[in-house]
DNA sequence: AGACTGACGATCC
DNA sequence: GGGATCGCCAGTC
């Protein structure tokens, strides 16, 4: 497995636990968010495993262009269900779900 | 230690 | 926003 640094788990889990119903919030974003705005990468990989740690709204969160997983199916109509809506298949529509603290 | 990879970002067009 | 390209950092081989 990973063995990522449980440290910076936690912080990333932690923020993405605070997205709200109805908002997706980019990877950098979060990386920003516990100090290390160019590790977006790094993010993403945590959320590949946050299963392992927890349960979490891992589904709220897209790349900066808006566009759910790569490899991921189901993130879309996870959103949807939350009332996210999609310009095209795949890309959220940002300008309206963009989660701003 | 070195090279490759990736649930990405920013810039350019 | 969308495709192409380069850059970042940590993890994996």
């Amino acid at each position: 497995m990973a063995t990522l640094n449980e440290n910076l788990v936690y912080e990333v889990l932690s923020v993405v636990d605070e997205i709200p119903e109805g908002k997706v919030a980019s990877y950098g974003q979060i990386a920003k968010l516990i100090g290390r705005d160019k590790n977006a990468r790094l993010v993403g990989r945590i959320l590949s495993q946050a299963e392992y740690y927890g349960t979490y709204p891992c589904h709220r969160v897209v790349n900066y262009a808006g566009r759910t997983a790569s490899h991921w199916a189901e993130q879309e109509s996870l959103l949807e269900s939350e009332g996210v809506t999609f310009k095209k298949r795949n890309y959220v529509d940002m300008r309206k779900h963009r989660w701003c603290e």
